[in-house]
RNA sequence: GGGGUCGUGGUGUAGCCUGGUCAAACACGCCAGCCUGUCACGUUGGAGAUCGCGGGUUCAAAUCCCGUCGACCCCGCCA
C-alpha cells in the first residue's frame, strides 16, 4: 500500500504516529515560515503542515497546487491549544510532514472545485472526473451505491435472486422508439437495446425462478427531461403466486429499509393508496404531489343543475368539468392576481373565476351568474373549507385538471414553502386502456401484458373504456418512480386483448410469439414492478435532476460530453454491417 | 417538431433595454514578492477577454436585427 491511513481517518488517538497520506491538494496556505497544505480524498480532508527547516529540505515542495496528487509522510500531532477545526473530522491534529512527492501535476481546472458559484452544466460534463472530485458528486454517488445495495440485500434475504437478462435483445413493446444495434453476424438484421426487460422476467416466471430481481440498464430513444435519460436503471422485479397487494407490500418494506439504513429516517407504512380516478379529481394529475395540503373538489353536478346559467352551455357536454381548488388563507389574492390568472386560465383553454369566502360573506363575480339555489351549494361546500379564496374553473376535463393542478402546486409553493420530507402513495385502479385518436383504436396504457380486474373482465369488450388494470404506480413527492402490475398468465386472456389492440395474428407472431408459446407450458400467476432507480435517488437526495445521481450522464440533446459520443464511424465499420450512409460521397 | 432562458478573461457575474464616455467593471481563481498558525489565511504587485460563431444595420455594435452552434427548462414524445 502506497499509504497508511486516508485522509479521513486521523484522530487524535493517533498522535505520535508516522504515517503516509495521499490524495488531492485541495487548497494551500503559504505563510512563508510555515506552508499548510489541505489534502483531500473520498474519505474527507487533512491537514499537513510543513515547517520551514522542511521546506529547504523538501525539493521545492512550494510547487504545489491545487489538485496535485500527492504523499506525504510525516507525524502525527495534536493541533495548538484552541486552532482545531471543528468542521474537519481530523480537526484535531495535524501531520507534520517529513517527506513529500508529487505524484502527479495538475492543470489548472477549468472550473473552480471548492466554489459556491453555480458551475456551467456543460463544463461540468465536459470534465466529469473533475466534476466528481467536488462533494455533490461524492456524496450522491455513495448515496445512490448505499441505496441499490440496501435494495439487492432487502431481496435477496427474502430469497429474491438477480438474473441478468440480455441487452442484445428483441424490441419488447414499450411503446417508446428502439435504439437499434446491427447486427454483423446477420446482416440487414437489427438487436434491439430493451427498454426494459418485461418479457424476460416473466419468462423467468415461466421458467420456475419465482422471485427475480435485477438493477438493469434500460434504454429508450426518445427526447431527454430533466428526469429522462436514453439510459437509465431501473430495480426490476418479478414474482410469482401473487396479487397486486403482495407487490405492493414488498416495495414497502423494501423503501422502508432503505429510508432507513441509507437515511435513519422511518418510513410511513403502508402508504396511502389512491385510485387513479380519485387522483385525477383532487389533484389534476396521476403523480401527486401529496405534501401540499390542498385538494381540489369536483363540483360539475352543480353545472349540470344550473344549466340555465350562461356561464357554459345549456347541455353540458361530456368531457365537461367543473372543479374548486380552495386555498384558505391565501393573502396574495386581488382583483388583479384574480384577472391575470383568469387571463392566463383562458390561454389554455379553461374558464376560471373565483369566490372570496370571508366573514360568513362569500363574494364572487359568480354570484348573480348562478341561480340562488346554485349559489349557496357552492359556497356551502366552500365554507366547510374555511375562510380564504378559491379557484373555479370549468371546461375540458383534462384541461381543468391540469391548470387546477398546476395551481394548486403553485399556490402550495406560495402558501406554505417549499415542501420537505418524502412523501409516497400508490396510485391504483388505472385503466387497462387510452384510446389512441390518431390511430383510432385502444392502446395498453401500461402494456400489453397487463391483467385486467377480474371483475372487469366480462365488460372487456363491451365496456372497454372502464375496464380496470391490475396496475400500480409508486409516487414520491410528485414524480413517478415505480410502475407495475399483475401480469395475464392465461394465454386465451392475452389473445383476447392482443385482439382488443387490434394485433393481427401476423404480428402478434412475428413481434412475441415466443412470449404467448412460453404461456401454453404452464405459467404460474405473476407479478412484479420497475423502479426508476435514478428518480428514487434524486429524489431521496433532494436533486431535481437525475444527472445529478448519474456519474456520467447525456446532455439535453443525448450527447456525451466527455466522450463527444455519439460520433461518426469509418465505412470500413459499416460495409461489414450491410450498411451505408445515404448522402455519403 | 415547437416555446422559453442563458452564452462577456480560467470561473461566476455586471454592462445590453436607452449603440459612442468600454483598448470592458467586480468577485473568485491564476502568477510573482512578503509573511511561522492558517483552514474561504492575510498583504503588495501583475498577467489574463478579438464579449459563442457568421452575417447585416450604422459614421460607430458586447449592446440593435437575422442566421447558426452549444447548455439548460418545458410542450409534443416518453411511464
Amino acid at each position: 500500500m502506497i499509504r497508511t491511513h486516508n485522509c479521513g481517518a486521523l484522530r487524535s488517538t493517533d498522535i505520535g504516529k508516522t504515517v503516509t497520506l495521499a490524495g488531492w491538494i485541495n487548497r494551500r496556505r503559504d505563510h512563508g515560515g510555515v506552508i499548510f497544505l489541505d489534502l483531500r480524498d473520498r474519505w474527507g480532508m487533512t491537514q499537513l503542515v510543513v515547517d520551514a527547516q522542511v521546506q529547504k529540505r523538501l525539493n521545492r515542495i512550494d510547487r504545489v497546487r491545487p489538485e496535485y496528487v500527492v504523499l506525504a509522510e510525516g507525524r502525527v500531532r495534536k493541533r495548538p491549544e484552541g486552532l482545531e477545526n471543528p468542521r474537519l473530522q481530523t480537526g484535531e491534529v495535524e501531520v507534520e510532514v517529513k517527506e513529500f512527492r508529487i505524484l502527479s501535476e495538475a492543470k489548472l481546472p477549468p472550473f473552480e472545485l471548492e466554489s459556491t458559484k453555480e458551475t456551467d452544466e456543460g463544463l461540468r460534463l465536459q470534465y466529469r472526473y473533475l466534476d466528481l472530485r467536488r462533494s455533490r458528486m461524492q456524496h450522491n454517488l455513495r448515496f445512490r451505491h448505499q441505496v441499490t445495495r440496501v435494495i439487492r440485500e432487502y431481496l435477496s434475504d427474502l430469497e429474491f435472486i438477480e438474473v441478468e437478462t440480455p441487452f442484445l435483445t428483441k424490441s419488447t413493446p414499450e411503446g417508446a422508439r428502439d435504439f437499434l444495434v446491427p447486427c454483423r453476424l446477420a446482416p440487414r438484421r437489427f438487436y434491439a437495446l430493451p427498454q426494459s426487460p418485461q418479457l424476460f422476467k416473466q419468462i423467468l416466471m415461466v421458467g420456475g425462478v419465482d422471485r427475480y430481481f435485477q438493477v438493469v440498464k434500460c434504454f429508450r430513444d426518445e427526447d431527454l427531461r430533466a428526469d429522462r435519460q436514453p439510459e437509465f436503471t431501473q430495480v426490476d422485479i418479478e414474482m410469482s403466486f401473487v396479487e397486486a397487494g403482495d407487490v405492493l407490500t414488498l416495495v414497502e418494506g423494501m423503501i422502508s429499509a432503505v429510508l432507513e439504513q441509507a437515511l435513519n429516517q422511518e418510513a410511513k407504512v403502508p402508504f396511502p393508496r389512491l385510485s387513479y380516478h380519485e387522483c385525477l379529481t383532487r389533484y389534476g394529475t396521476d403523480k401527486p404531489d401529496l405534501r401540499i395540503p390542498l385538494v381540489m373538489e369536483d363540483l360539475t353536478q352543480l353545472a349540470v343543475s344550473e344549466h340555465a346559467s350562461p356561464l357554459w352551455p345549456a347541455k353540458i357536454p361530456d368531457d365537461f368539468m367543473l372543479s374548486v381548488l380552495p386555498l384558505p388563507g391565501w393573502k396574495g389574492f386581488s382583483r388583479k392576481v384574480g384577472d391575470d390568472l383568469a387571463a392566463l386560465a383562458r390561454h389554455r383553454g379553461v374558464a376560471l373565476s373565483w369566490v372570496r369566502n370571508e366573514a360568513n360573506e362569500p363574494s364572487s363575480p359568480l354570484k348573480n351568474k348562478l341561480s340562488k339555489q346554485g349559489w349557496d351549494t357552492l359556497t356551502g361546500h366552500l365554507q366547510a373549507k374555511g375562510n380564504g379564496i378559491a379557484l373555479v374553473s370549468w371546461g375540458n376535463k383534462e384541461k381543468v385538471r391540469e391548470f387546477l393542478g398546476e395551481q394548486r402546486k403553485e399556490r402550495g409553493r406560495e402558501l406554505f414553502g417549499e415542501p420537505e420530507g418524502f412523501s409516497f402513495c400508490w396510485v391504483v385502479d388505472f385503466p387497462l386502456f387510452e384510446w389512441n385518436e390518431e390511430e383510432r383504436r385502444w392502446d395498453s396504457m401500461h402494456h400489453p401484458f397487463t391483467a385486467p380486474h377480474p371483475s372487469d373482465l366480462e365488460r372487456l369488450e363491451t365496456e372497454t373504456p372502464r375496464v380496470r388494470a391490475q396496475s400500480y404506480d409508486l409516487v414520491l413527492n410528485g414524480f413517478e418512480v415505480g410502475g407495475g402490475s399483475v401480469r395475464i398468465y392465461d394465454p386465451v386472456v392475452q389473445e383476447k386483448i392482443f385482439r382488443l389492440l387490434q394485433l393481427s395474428e401476423e404480428e402478434i407472431q412475428r413481434k412475441f410469439g415466443f412470449f404467448v408459446e412460453s404461456l401454453q407450458y404452464g405459467c404460474p400467476p405473476h407479478g412484479g414492478i420497475a423502479l426508476g432507480l435514478d428518480r428514487l435517488v434524486m429524489a431521496l437526495c433532494g436533486e431535481t435532476s437525475i444527472r445529478e445521481v448519474i456519474a456520467f450522464p447525456k446532455t439535453q440533446k443525448g450527447t456525451c460530453l466527455l466522450t463527444g459520443a455519439p460520433s461518426p464511424v469509418e465505412m470500413e465499420q459499416l460495409t461489414p454491417l450491410g450498411m451505408r450512409l445515404k448522402n455519403e460521397t
